[in-house]
DNA sequence: ACGCTCATTGACGTTTGCGTTAATGGTAAA
DNA sequence: TTTACCATTAACGCAAACGTCAATGAGCGT
């Protein structure tokens, strides 16, 4: 009970360009977060131009759900991906050369920064759903007013 | 079936310390604010100090909510509020001069905007629980692998 | 070989959301 | 009244997260 799915391609294959375009970022975007040591530094063609894989199409996705969803700073972004290397590294690695206690710690890194994550959209997702239910409250409440002054202005001008 | 509550004190009564104080927020954010139309310009005393009313607590409150769950921008915050303000005028004049459809109108607009307001969570509520669904699960898949290396672990080094 | 598009690095510009003086004046207790 | 804090406006500063050139080179069809 292993490989769920054959490894997706996840060659580098794509230009910046279109690595821009599958993720919605610019390619200014790209590169300044690879700057920022958020993305790796991808591999190039003899020219010099990146070449991105799906992989890093999927990590620019995952770091826009961090900031958007949860408002994250790219800096705090960063702390939380290069655990996310780990997984890379095991999958490169996996079952062969590293000990087993050193896979243990890696793991268990990976298990406290998800569970980083996982405590901060629980709290978010109280406090929006708190948030909600004033919302809703209030609604129900202008509706009822409003309700009220149509009432009122049937008495005063009768219907049309 | 009026008054739910007496009036709460609104009267203008607190100087901007307390103010940044009960808000969390500095004396500098509350004048910015005031600035870009976010707060109100708060009545004075004499000597020109700010008074602030519990009102204007209450919707720095809400401007952080928006700030901290929404991801909202000041100037989108902005247009949010200033229908808010409908309700202080409201209140104001509440049965008193304004004409009945003048009256309907405006609560039109409240409603209208704690309508998008509503469904701004609602969609990232949506998407926040996706993302811990998933991550409940990379946590169960991880805790499992765990689960596993420390079983080799026992093969190769017996209980210590 | 030519032209066209796309990429690369580097540097400077921009917007947001405040922080931080600076210089001045009001208010309240002793 | 003097001291000790408030507060006021105005102006400059700053970090984050990119945008926007500018000059140069790569790749590719004809």
């Amino acid at each position: 009970m292993a490989e769920k799915r054959a490894r997706t391609q996840d060659e580098p294959c794509i230009q910046i360009g279109e690595a821009a375009d599958r993720t919605g970022v610019t390619q200014r975007t790209l590169r300044f977060y690879e700057e920022r040591g958020l993305l790796k530094p991808p591999t190039r063609m003899e020219g010099g131009f990146r070449l991105y894989s799906q992989d890093d199409v999927d990590r620019v996705e995952q770091i826009k759900r961090l900031q958007s969803l949860l408002g994250l700073t790219l800096a705090e972004i960063k702390d939380m991906v290069e655990a996310e290397e780990v997984k890379e590294e095991l999958r490169a690695t996996a079952r062969s050369d590293l000990s087993i206690p050193e896979r243990i710690s890696r793991i268990k890194k990976r298990i406290e920064v998800t569970q980083r994550q996982h405590d901060i959209i629980s709290h978010k997702l109280a406090a929006m759903e708190e948030m909600k239910q004033d919302l809703e409250g209030r609604l129900e409440h202008n509706r009822a007013t409003l309700a009220e002054l149509d009432g009122q202005r049937e008495e005063v001008a009768p219907a049309p």
